[in-house]
DNA sequence: CAAACAATCATACTTTTGGGTGATGGATAA
DNA sequence: TTATCCATCACCCAAAAGTATGATTGTTTG
């Protein structure tokens, strides 16, 4: 990362000393002065996005691995309710409606019920599908 | 993706613009040339990073979707079969067992001893956990 | 060729899951 | 304070999933 920002501040010096040398020649009072910034401002652009590639390219992949963004506005349009998330998470887990019951504390019973809801609100008919799908909602990591 | 180059078009434009137009003003001979390319690089750098994680954001991400490794040596080591790794597709995209094997042309009865086959290679009890499981195996994307 | 294996199917049985309905207590919002 | 929503639970029934066992056919491989 640190070697991108001296790249860049040694293409940005680069530019400069060109100029300086490009004073003592002929060619800088043959073009017009928009000639040259539009030059430039295509070269530093191209700088740019190879620097800007750079830098997240690597990070975009971590980031897409471990930071999970929870997706609060399809959480709240669903109408999905924090303990039916709970269910959500250990069905997901590839828990059974028993376990899950077990670990919440709560009849099986709940636990189907919890479920039936999540299935309705999802649009599902299976817990693999809830799995699936609320994983493409990004409801779950 | 045009709507990146559009707008990249029209900076320059702007660019040249607002130069023509500092001609006429006074303060292009108060500062050195330099100064001025040095403004646009670094503005122009800014819009390179900027147009080149929108070009590639969203292809970033899907080659990370479709680009999938298969893991030939997980596979080979658990003894999957062909056939088992079909039906654990379609198990991973949530379909019943009858809907396998009606996409399969074969009986149900069969998915059933499949299943159970891979439930027993990949020692797991649940077709939910055989779909999370064979998921950080990479023998499904 | 015989052994091993893959794919197919069956029958019978158990467990898990899902659908429908209804009920209760608690919190919250109109 | 009444209405609404959430979380909880129960009961019943049906469907799906999973377990166990055994059998047949075709292919491959030592």
């Amino acid at each position: 990362m640190k070697k991108i920002i001296i790249l860049y501040g040694l293409s940005l010096a680069a530019l400069l000393f060109l100029m300086q040398w490009l004073q003592f020649g002929f060619i800088i009072r043959d073009m017009s002065l928009e000639f040259y910034l539009g030059v430039v401002a295509v070269v530093f652009t191209a700088v740019g996005v190879w620097a800007g590639l750079r830098l997240t390219n690597s990070k975009t992949k971590i980031i897409l691995k471990t930071h999970f963004n929870f997706n609060e506005a399809e959480y709240t349009r669903l109408g999905i309710s924090k303990r039916e998330l709970e269910v959500l998470h250990l069905m997901a887990q590839g828990f059974s409606n028993q376990e899950i019951a077990d670990k919440l504390f709560i009849s099986l019973n709940t636990i189907k019920t919890h479920s039936a809801n999540l299935f309705l609100k999802l649009e599902v008919k299976r817990r693999t599908q809830a799995v699936q799908r609320s994983k493409e909602l990004m409801l779950i990591p």
